[in-house]
DNA sequence: CACTAGGCTTGGTCAGACCAACAGTCAATA
DNA sequence: TATTGACTGTTGGTCTGACCAAGCCTAGTG
């Protein structure tokens, strides 16, 4: 911490990131907005147009910017999701992280997700958890429907804890155990009856939160998540 | 899902990134090593400079290429952290996550590391703490230096579960939390009585992890977390 | 031996150009 | 009238070729 501020200069490129990041941020461009085209952007701050571009891919990375071209011109993201699932992903990888402390990650994150369901649910949350377990009782014997409403069922009732930010975790913990999915289904040889045993634990977790039982609704969750992926 | 698949050709841009993304988490390159440059990456890809550096920024913002010049390329990231951080953060910002959100996730996640560390500590991790208590202690006229201190612990604990994807998510969520610090800290009065309480409650966790009393370290935990930012 | 001046490489930046894709316009056609 | 199809302007994607400043390396100098 000196008297004196840096003088170096940073890349321009991060620059005009960081000043269209915080428009962005500060809502002046809300979600979903169209964002002014590269040559405008160039002239506006007084750069070339890679600048520009350079700026626009770090943005598109961070979920900030929605990628691929949509019509005329680009639009400000509607969610970074993507970008928490490739960070948390990318730490799994760089750092070796094994998948039982993802694992252990999830549990800790959904089970305190469905004690505050149980004590204060979102209630459209808890209808779709329900509507995505009638999905599942009709899908015993189709193992990509199955997983689409299982993914349904556990988003619906992390939901319903109101919390967004353990949301987005959990969806995050979900996307980058997908990797890791389809070994734990090759190894299942009953697929039909190991799908009917998931489903009746998912009913017994939905009934504790439904009932209010929230250390209940954790304990199964736990159990339910160590269950399918943490054998080894 | 039809019989054909895309032809549509991901930019060139998106192709490289990938090819390069993919070298580092096999771990073709490892963290620290040094990259080829960018002209010879071109050659090597058979594009322009132009789309090898647009692939870089975006490697960038993922955090798996360091950035800034480092005297001569570009090296590999040893850590993504701050892509994690910066993930999280956004991710609030877009959805308006209110900070209390935040808080509970850290709680969950804090609270069930305690657990962990408690049933199998890793024990340099519980030295580390112990050292950044004694800071703190020392501390409490100083608010930066305890701030500092109180990093180290938390993170120290945390690795002390020996759960790395706990302690990324953890270290996210208290970089997402800083910029709510300085406010919290303004509302205090008397600092130094405030810092005082804060160390008996550090010093607390920190015995109930040590005799390996797992759920009352947690209660501690999440106690002095909602205790410091939850009050609103 | 210590030191300095080039030379070389690297990333950062720019200007200017071309292409494919797409929206919008508008006239020709069934 | 409704559909089709050509035309035009804009946008993002890509390339070429160039210049600069900063840092490494080395050869030559004192």
């Amino acid at each position: 911490m000196s008297v004196f501020e840096s003088v170096a200069p940073s890349p321009l490129y991060q620059q005009v990131a960081g000043r269209i990041r915080e428009a962005i941020v500060d809502g002046r461009f809300g979600p979903g907005d169209a964002l002014p085209g590269e040559r405008e952007l160039a002239e506006t701050f007084g750069v070339s147009r890679a600048s520009v571009r350079e700026a626009m891919r770090q943005l598109e990375a961070q979920g900030l910017v929605a990628g691929g071209r949509t019509a005329q011109g680009r639009t400000v993201a509607r969610t970074n999701r993507k970008a928490l699932t490739q960070a948390l992903t990318d730490s799994m990888a760089l750092q070796q992280v094994p998948l039982t402390d993802l694992v252990e990650l999830r549990c800790a994150v959904e089970g305190q997700a469905m004690r505050l369901a149980a004590a204060m649910p979102v209630l459209t949350a808890l209808e779709e958890a329900d509507a995505a377990l009638a999905t599942m009782r009709r899908s015993h014997d189709d193992a990509i429907a199955y997983d689409l409403a299982d993914v349904a069922f556990h988003t619906a009732l992390v939901r319903a804890s109101g919390n967004q930010a353990m949301h987005a975790v959990m969806q995050a913990c979900r996307d980058a155990q997908t990797r890791y999915l389809a070994d734990a289904l090759a190894a299942v040889e009953d697929l039909n009856g190991t799908l009917s045993r998931l489903t009746e634990e998912h009913e017994a977790i939905l009934r504790a939160v439904d009932q209010g039982r929230g250390d209940d609704a954790a304990a199964l969750t736990e159990m339910h998540l160590r269950g399918f992926y943490g054998r080894e």
